[in-house]
DNA sequence: CGTTTGTCTAGGTAATGGTG
DNA sequence: CACCATTACCTAGACAAACG
């Protein structure tokens, strides 16, 4: 059972201290079309912040299960701050940035763009801090919210965010939390904010950064073998989102047995990877011991008619296994029959 | 301590068996 | 045939135990 799970059977209504001030701010905290709905409407400004102040508050409980504490932490927010309209030139990203340049070009993106675009900006904050010494430089940083960042400064439109006080750690937490919680991160991504906390000295040791931020030592581990694989290997997939936790042993082992011919193989790959699978070349990759995939063929269907309509087909998949399916009714005796010929022809066999 | 190995499970997909 | 609901099967990631 995942942190989520049980997250998700906390009951945030019930956490809700304050009555919600009209009907509309009563509806669902999370769904986009009630918080557009309050973000569209001027008056509601207030509310709004109420609101989202309070689904900021309720996240941390979701995450760290801390249910008093955050009634708490709830009630010391109430009110106390808000979210600001900062241009996203004044804003840089992350050092702890775990966000792939793929990222801003998926089709998630491009929806999450369109969305704002038609909100007139992000409804939901994004998290920022200030920066110590900005010179002449950004003067924020983002905790999270890097794609919605991205997204207003394509569209140039300004960023709603929160502005808060963070030290590292706390900012790398915060980040991740927010993160794990989308749960659309993908392995590679993970391991290289794991790789970037652990390489600043922000953690000891794996098992305390994964204890930390409540994450299985074992996946960090294996995630930031990923993060750490040469730059060749990533190359040879189309994009290193695709990279999977349960490769890591494999890529290891080929790491250390043999790097010259995982680069090479690598090599061969990037000059020619069309229509390969990320599995497939991960398999390419590592040898054939993963998964021996041979050149797949497509399953073949071979229709059987009579008179114009189709009484039987069958169906060879790529690794030889059939699936034979007659469409007319038989007779208990036709039946017999067929049996008869299936036996003899897995005798055969 | 980092890592390996193996098991378990949720979630997704394909196959299957009815039905109109 | 197309369509739908059910079932079987597979996969990725979460977890536990244990190794060096």
């Amino acid at each position: 059972m995942g942190l989520k799970d049980k997250a998700s059977k906390i009951d945030f209504a019930s956490l809700m201290p304050v009555p919600p001030l009209n009907p509309e701010a009563a509806k669902p905290k999370t769904a986009p079309g009630a918080m557009m709905a309050l973000a569209n409407d001027q008056r509601s400004e207030l509310l709004r912040e109420n609101d989202v102040l309070r689904q900021q508050a309720a996240k941390s409980v979701e995450l760290e299960g801390r249910l008093q504490s955050a009634v708490e932490e709830l009630q010391s927010w109430d009110g106390a701050k808000a979210t600001r309209l900062l241009d996203p030139k004044a804003i840089k990203r992350s050092v702890y940035a775990n966000r792939h340049e793929s990222s801003f070009k998926s089709e998630g993106f491009e929806a999450l763009k369109r969305e704002i675009k038609e909100a007139g900006g992000n409804v939901q904050p994004i998290k920022v801090r200030a920066v110590a010494n900005p010179g002449d430089g950004p003067q924020f940083e983002i905790v999270f919210g890097h794609r919605r960042h991205e997204a207003c400064s394509q569209l140039g439109l300004p960023v709603l965010a929160f502005v808060d006080n963070l030290d590292d750690q706390a900012l790398f937490e915060a980040m991740e939390r927010e993160n794990r919680e989308r749960a659309d991160l993908s392995a590679w991504e993970q391991g290289v904010m794991y790789a970037r906390a652990l390489d600043r000295g922000l953690y000891p040791s794996i098992r305390q950064l994964a204890s930390a931020i409540g994450v299985d030592a074992t996946n960090l581990s294996k995630a930031l073998v990923l993060a750490r694989l040469p730059g060749k290997v990533l190359d040879a997939f189309a994009s290193p989102l695709d990279l999977q936790f349960r490769w890591s042993t494999a890529f290891k082992t080929a790491i250390e047995s043999d790097l010259a011919g995982l680069e090479s193989r690598a090599a061969k790959i990037i000059s020619n990877r069309s229509g390969m699978t990320p599995k497939q070349i991960f398999a390419a990759l590592t040898g054939p011991q993963e998964s021996p995939v041979q050149a797949q063929a497509p399953a073949t269907v071979q229709a059987f008619e009579r008179e114009g309509k189709t009484v039987a087909t069958m169906k060879i998949d790529g690794e030889g296994r059939s699936v034979i399916r007659i469409h007319v009714r038989l007779t208990s005796a036709r039946q017999r029959e067929l049996a008869k010929l299936l036996e003899r022809f897995v005798d055969a066999s």
